[in-house]
This record gives structure tokens, C-alpha cells and sequence, in this order.
DNA sequence: TCCTGTAGCATACAGACTGTATGTACGCAT
DNA sequence: ATGCGTACATACAGTCTGTATGCTACAGGA
């Protein structure tokens, strides 16, 4: 009992971003009302806009949130793997599981971009998801070396590639069958893109 | 003189879509107000209503008129190609030239997806964009079978990619090298993922 | 322990914007 | 000429955001 003021401001800021997360990603960001965010949080508009500038904000709270939980899970997917290649396929497909939350698709893929405008995300992406893939890249490209791939250029395209895959996912109407051929044609983009066979497979 | 009625309908509705697409353009659908709209155009909020439903059904029809335009582009770009694979390149480069302008961009790649839903863009999209793409993608493969390759899935991973492509062309500092980059990265994947050589692999 | 300031909210208010309802003038067919 | 529907303009109501102000309980110094 009796919550120090510091607790309670913690606990606060993060049942804002708790409900936030929820109602942005069921009815998108134009159509959350704060009032509704504030009343599933127990609380009203004045707390709100206590701990954040504006409903924007709070938005970019809830995407670096997001974007946070996604990177940790494709490094934690990455760790066991063999080789640097098999990394990129493992964090791919963490990639691609994490798209399963309505989040990370309607906040994160569809509607950060929209909101924050494209740079802003760009540069949160690039400080998490992207930075994974990059990551990613690198360590491939370090284990079969290419001169012709620049890892930049690579790493976006693989970036738009994903991203559309994530959504594309969830539009298909057997999704079982859908994932089992986005991984293997995930597979062959990479195999074909970085050299069919290194060392054997 | 005296235009007749069904004339100035056909006015009225294109100067609307003219300049809603230039304020959606610069503005943004959500900061896009529709008074701005009108006042452009010489009217008054009530002609917008009268010819479309609401702000979204006009910001819809804009995004209709960018789509095709880009198709047509690319579409008539690709009619000179001496092969399939050419043709693929020469529509790549189109779309990306198309992309020069704000509206490809911020209404059709970055808002839309947003204020329409994915599953709305994606359609309309996938009668436009994505079809040239994918007509491109099932030409090569009638010129170079691969039975590894599926179409679908290679076409909305390609479109991602060329997708992202487009709106990182246009955070580098240097636009014209960017540029360069990709094509030849761009050219580089489509080489190994349809095969270096004629026939070969 | 008491007193005071301020953090952490709640409440009240103003402005902007969308959508709708209503008004109106002009063309056009009869 | 006259009645009617099209193509707008005008007026209004509802909703939502952001801000300004009010209130209360706790923290910290004397």
C-alpha cells in the first residue's frame, strides 16, 4: 500500500501506453479517441496530457515500445544459430511470428509511417528492426564475402521485402500454407542474393 | 461559353481531385483540411460533399488517379524491352522515376496504407502497381522457368522492396549516386534470384 | 510535527474540423 | 412558362484535441 509518487508515475505512464497499445491497434490512430484510451486506463485526459505532450506522442511511445519488444525477439531468435546465414533465417521468421501481435502490423507497419511520417519512423526502425537485419547483413556478408552486394541497399530492400511479407501473411486464407511458402521463398531469396552454397549449407 | 451542366460536373470534380491531391501531397490526409481543398478549387465545402461521400471517398479517388497514372507510366515504359528481363528493369526504373513525384509517395506509399486500411490499398494497388509487377515477374519466368520460384510470393517481396527502395531514394543526401546504387543492386537481385544466365542454372 | 510547495491528476473551456441538413439558383425538359 | 432536379452555398450540430485552471495528497525542510 501507499505507493511512493514515483512508483505511481511509472505505473501510470505505463497503463497509458498498456491501453494505448490496445486501442491504436484495434481502431488505428485516427479513430482512438483519447477519452477511450484514458477511461480502459481508469483515468482521464488530464493525466494523459500530463505525462504526455499530446496524443502523437504517446503514439510514439507505444511504436518504440513496440519496435523495442520486436528487436529483443529477433536477437534472442538469432543467438542459437550455427552460422551468420542461419541467423538471418531464424531472426526472419521471429520477424515474421512478432507480426502476428495486431501491433506490430497496424502501429508499427501501417500506421507509424503515416503518423510520425516516414523519416521519424525510418529513424526508429533503423534503431531497432531494421538495425537487426542489418546486423544481420553484415554478419553474412562477413561469412561469404561479396563485393558486388553493398549492405545497405540490401538491407532495405530485404526490409520492404519483409515488411510487405509480415502483412501479405495475414490477407491469405489458409496461413499455414502461406508462412510455410513465404519461408521457403524467404529462403531462396537469400540463397540465390548471397552465393547458392558457401562451405556447404 | 455556358458550359453545360454535365461539363462543369466533370470540372468541378476534377479540380477537386487536382487539388485535394496537391494539399493531401504537401499537408498530409490527417492535417489536409477540407476547407483548404475547396478553397483552392474556388468552391465551398459544399460541393465536396455534394461529389463525394466524405473526405476519406476523395482522398480514395486520388490515390485511384496516382495509381493508374504510375501504372500507365510504367506500363509504357516497359513496351520497348528487347526480353522480359529488360522489360522487368525498364519498369523498376519507371516506377522509381514516378516516385519523383511527392504525391507517389506520401498519398500512395505512406498514407494510404493508413487512412484506407492495408487491405483496401492493397487491392487497389493489386490492379495497378502491383499488377505491372506481376506481369513482369510472370513474363521473366515464361522467358527463364523456375519451378522454385512462385509468383505471387516473388511479386509482393519484390514489390516491398522496390516499394522501400522508392522512399529511400529520397533521404539520401546524395540523390543521384542513391540512385545509381540501387539500380545496380536492384538489377543485381533480380539477376540471381531469376538466374545469372539465359536458361542456365 | 507542522507547514508549504509541488507532483499528479481531474475538471472546465475554447478552437478546429467533419459531416449533415437546409437553402437556392440555374439549366433543361415539357 | 413552368415545374423539377442538379450543382452548388450556407448554416448548424457533434466530436475531438489541446490548454488552462482547480484540487488534493504526499514529500521534504524547519
Amino acid at each position: 500500500m501507499a505507493r511512493t509518487k514515483v512508483e505511481q508515475h511509472a505505473l501510470t505512464r505505463a497503463e497509458l501506453l498498456r491501453q494505448g497499445r490496445q486501442i491504436f491497434s484495434t481502431a488505428g490512430y485516427a479513430d482512438a479517441a483519447t477519452e477511450d484510451i484514458v477511461r480502459q486506463a481508469g483515468l482521464t485526459r488530464g493525466a494523459l496530457y500530463y505525462h504526455f505532450r499530446d496524443k502523437r506522442a504517446l503514439f510514439e511511445a507505444v511504436v518504440e515500445d513496440v519496435a523495442r519488444e520486436m528487436a529483443d525477439k529477433i536477437d534472442a531468435a538469432a543467438i542459437p544459430a550455427k552460422s551468420a546465414f542461419d541467423g538471418l533465417v531464424l531472426g526472419t521468421h521471429a520477424f515474421l511470428d512478432a507480426c502476428l501481435d495486431p501491433a506490430a502490423r497496424r502501429v508499427y507497419l501501417v500506421d507509424a509511417p503515416s503518423v510520425l511520417g516516414w523519416h521519424r519512423w525510418r529513424e526508429i526502425d533503423g534503431r531497432h528492426g531494421m538495425r537487426t537485419l542489418r546486423v544481420g547483413v553484415d554478419a553474412v556478408l562477413a561469412e561469404r564475402p561479396d563485393r558486388a552486394l553493398s549492405p545497405e541497399p540490401v538491407t532495405y530492400l530485404l526490409s520492404g521485402a519483409l515488411n510487405e511479407a509480415a502483412m501479405w501473411l495475414h490477407e491469405a486464407k489458409d496461413e499455414a500454407t502461406a508462412r510455410r511458402e513465404i519461408d521457403r521463398m524467404l529462403l531462396l531469396l537469400f540463397e540465390r542474393l548471397f552465393g547458392g552454397r558457401r562451405k556447404g549449407r
